[in-house]
DNA sequence: CTACCTCGGGAAAACGTTCTCCGGAAATTT
DNA sequence: AAATTTCCGGAGAACGTTTTCCCGAGGTAG
């Protein structure tokens, strides 16, 4: 009773190994009479079919790898959660590796699944550029879509977020709600996301008013950055503080309280990516919402319309950028300081 | 170039794909001389063992099940990190599934890991009630350990925090920082960290004070339930609110600041697993911090000593539990009234 | 009546490993 | 010196599928 195989079905069905796993697989017309037999015998010995053996035979394991920086940071556990599902609903599984936010790991990992024999990756890589060669390498074998964030230009299929359109987003609404002093808190590194945000800050801060001075301090995507941040720049009393992503903001936002700011009425603080913690802070968050489900599916559909690993590695395929709209997400952390309440402002 | 396999190996080193294998797996001793020629070829072939092949063959696929019940809860992805460390320092590959607090979906994940032949589970049950029965029979199959949650009695090997012992080490920090009117707020459901959780306050609750009249109110595990649950209780003024978990404590929190109470001045909040965003509420949350990464180490361990699969299902095997200590991190939001610094608070 | 399809079904060859036999040579024992 | 053991290595059978052939029966067309 350990382990009913497509033999013991056939026996039962009284019909051979073939016709079985023609019936199951509807790989190829059977007589009816047949069918319903080997349907009945299946079911009477509670066969399931084993995923490893058709695997090897048909060399497709069923299975996309997920390959990303940190699972602890607090943007990809949705992120991973609306993959999960959009694969599952495909029939796939999903191999998950963390990289520990390293990209010597991360090679390790992917030569791991590789080995696995994943039908492909989807990867979100720790930096633009040290990840770029076992990127490379992966995509020759697998189809491989990057996620988030990119890897050079023309590694491979990627889907991301309008880093630049979230930042006009936010600037615009600065702007609106009469903040004329905004700085900028960004993160330094090569990781795509933080040379798009900057950079757009920058572009975006030049266009509203040319002459203003360009105040813009590098560190990482962490909350204690945020914090040491605001010490950094507080003392030109900036009257919006742009953050690059939401942990940043939140601890700028920590930090501003300490030192008695008045948020938002002396000054705004805005996010970016909409973790569920963008919500919790006090005041709540203004932040740029990534549409995480779209990107999921977005991800997935290129994976599905990649066409398996060229036989002959032909001429290089033109790579597939989406690039998904941001929406913004009025909270209280920008509300005017004369206290006249947005309308879209959420709880 | 596409697909390195034995036989190529073999026929470069000259010698039978047995001696290949053995060589390469290191199974048996082979002559110094072949070995080297073996190793020779397959590093200049860049031979990359078929993990499928080798999975059918040796009945095990180096693959163990994750199932959990909701990546998005924010106490998982760090214990998903240590799990997944832990796993892939063994050589494992994890596939993971979130089951969308559904038990439903949760037994549909299972049947599919036991399809791929999984080496082993690891699960955190969405339900202790409700996931019983597909847990079990994922137990009689491979080894299986549960995580965080138990499942019913003498299901299945289990890891968990030590909820009774937390909560009175929150009982007892409030009792002695002066709260004499605690309140809790807990979950309801038969979840076991749910049930564990509130029995632990009642018992702890009596014990400081049998004439103290017992006020507690049940929901669920979220920040909604949180902001709602104040507005039952806060009326009653009492002068500490007990959670059953951060995300309960963070809406509490929230929502007692927009009544304007004194937190913790008037007031303590409490939360149990020390989430990340427990360190960001303000005032930064006192909780309960669950051992993660013993948790997981302890789980693999379980795992790796669980003896495969019993050929024949013989006398059942008792079942292991397993209960670790957690630590009480007591930070501002119960700092005593008169203002006085617990040396132990943490920014 | 012969020739040619179609249709349902079986035998058996893959897929790439691991592992059990087996056999010969060398080393050890009697 | 014969008998036994040890050591290396190869042939080939699994593992449980899918898929390619091939065959016979029945139908239709020439």
């Amino acid at each position: 009773m350990a382990e009913v195989t497509l033999r013991d079905v056939a026996r039962a069905a009284g019909c051979s190994v073939a016709t079985v796993s023609r019936v199951l697989a509807g790989t190829r017309p059977v007589g009816a009479e047949t069918a319903r037999a080997v349907r009945a015998a299946a079911d009477r010995l509670g066969y399931r079919p084993n995923e490893v053996a058709r695997a090897l035979r048909s060399r497709s394991t069923g299975t996309v790898g997920l390959v990303l920086p940190q699972i602890t940071n607090p943007f990809f556990p949705s992120l991973v959660r609306e993959l999960e599902h959009a694969l599952h609903a495909e029939g796939r599984a999903v191999l998950l590796a963390d990289c520990d936010d390293d990209p010597a790991t991360e090679a390790t990992r992917i030569a791991a699944l590789l080995d696995r024999r994943v039908d492909a990756l989807l990867l979100i890589p720790v930096d633009e550029r040290r990840s770029r060669d076992a990127v490379a390498a992966a995509a020759a074998r697998v189809p491989l879509v990057l996620l988030d964030r990119g890897c050079g230009p023309g590694v491979a299929d990627s889907v991301a977020v309008d880093n630049a359109a979230g930042m006009a987003l936010v600037l615009e609404h600065l702007a609106a709600t009469g903040r004329r002093r905004p700085c900028f808190v960004g993160a330094a590194g090569t990781a795509s996301a933080a040379v798009e945000r900057r950079v757009a800050y920058a572009a975006g801060a030049a266009a509203l008013d040319p002459a203003a001075p360009q105040r813009t301090v590098l560190g990482d995507f962490s909350v204690e950055w945020g914090r040491a941040a605001v010490d950094r720049i507080w003392s030109a009393r900036p009257d919006a503080v742009v953050c690059a992503n939401d942990l940043i903001a939140a601890g700028a936002l920590q930090r501003l309280r300490q030192l008695g700011a008045d948020v938002p009425g002396e000054v705004a603080v805005t996010g970016f990516d909409d973790v569920p913690l963008a919500g919790l802070a006090d005041p709540a968050l203004t932040t740029v919402r990534q549409p995480v489900a779209e990107l999921a599916a977005e991800a997935a559909r290129l994976l599905a319309h990649r066409p398996a690993a060229a036989p002959i590695p032909g001429p290089r395929r033109p790579v597939r950028t989406v690039r998904l709209a941001p929406e913004l997400v009025v909270r209280g952390s920008s509300a005017p300081a004369d206290g006249g309440s947005d309308p879209r402002t959420t709880p």
